[in-house]
DNA sequence: CTGAGTGCAAAAGATTTGCAGGCAC
DNA sequence: GTGCCTGCAAATCTTTTGCACTCAG
């Protein structure tokens, strides 16, 4: 039943887990390839969802565990939105290594930009506290200008 | 018992609030003098705490919803970590309007910064999606680079 | 085989809500 | 006096945890 669903990285995660002394569970697997199935950013709610749409049974409890697995050995991305609310994508680290969102608040779609400029001036900030810059986080939200989410047609 | 603690904001928040069709209760003046008595990044669980500590009861509930109103009203900041903790800082419209934050993830230090490039850098962005900018969240952590935290000496 | 990983259900936190009573205006 | 606001406790929602069982290596 998942046949449809293109699973382009199942190598690389059961070599990953491996590599980190984990185990390759179904489940794991399982999990991994609903994830990479897709490029849209969802939440845990959604991804079981997604899941048992699939005929793939994971509890919920194995799901939180299994996605910080993967969040730690960054396989997946963890966006925190303001309401406190995560979102996770995953890591295709063929494309766009390093990149922010920027959300249309009319229609909830997520952009994603990068610019080299910001992350210079950003280590020049950490610099200049005498700090090694770990993480960073920049988001932005914004309202369509034309009230029709014209961006959305891209 | 508060009498050591500058009330700088007194006038402005029961102005702020009456404006805006509010009542002006002695919890939420209470709750505001907490909060602008100092330039630290609290929790809910910590300006409890301290709303205690200078005799102020109010209760959780009305402490959560307080908050709420204060910051839908702009005089409170809201600061998500990427732990999902929310963090919230009174809003000195007088100094550093617009700043960001970097956290030191070996004292928990957040210090603010500022960059003008990195704004235009955003509405250039924002602009190409045909969005107006209305949030933006920009949060850096690191660690110290001699692992004794010498910027806090600053 | 053996212990890392899983499922379940209960626990733990954090925040919200319903409602009766209180107080700002 | 009126109804917005508060306090309390219960409810909700999300995430974590303890434990017995399972299965990957």
């Amino acid at each position: 039943m998942k046949n449809l669903i293109p699973c382009r990285f199942h190598i690389d995660v059961e070599a990953v887990l491996k590599s980190e002394g984990l185990r390759a569970t179904k489940q794991r697997l399982n999990i991994w390839d609903e994830l990479s199935s897709t490029d849209k950013h969802r939440d845990i709610e959604t991804i079981l969802k997604d899941l048992k749409k699939n005929k793939i049974n994971v509890s919920r409890a194995t799901l939180y565990r299994t996605i910080d697995v993967f969040v730690k050995h960054n396989l997946l991305k963890k966006i925190t939105l303001d309401s406190g609310k995560f979102l996770y994508e995953h890591n295709k680290k063929t494309i766009t290594p390093q990149h922010d969102h920027i959300v249309c608040e009319d229609c909830g779609e997520i952009f994603e930009f990068y610019d080299n400029n910001i992350s210079s001036i950003e280590n020049k900030i950490a610099d200049g506290l005498n700090l090694n810059l770990t993480k960073r986080v920049h988001q932005l939200s914004g309202t369509c200008k034309d009230n029709q989410c014209s961006h959305a047609k891209n």
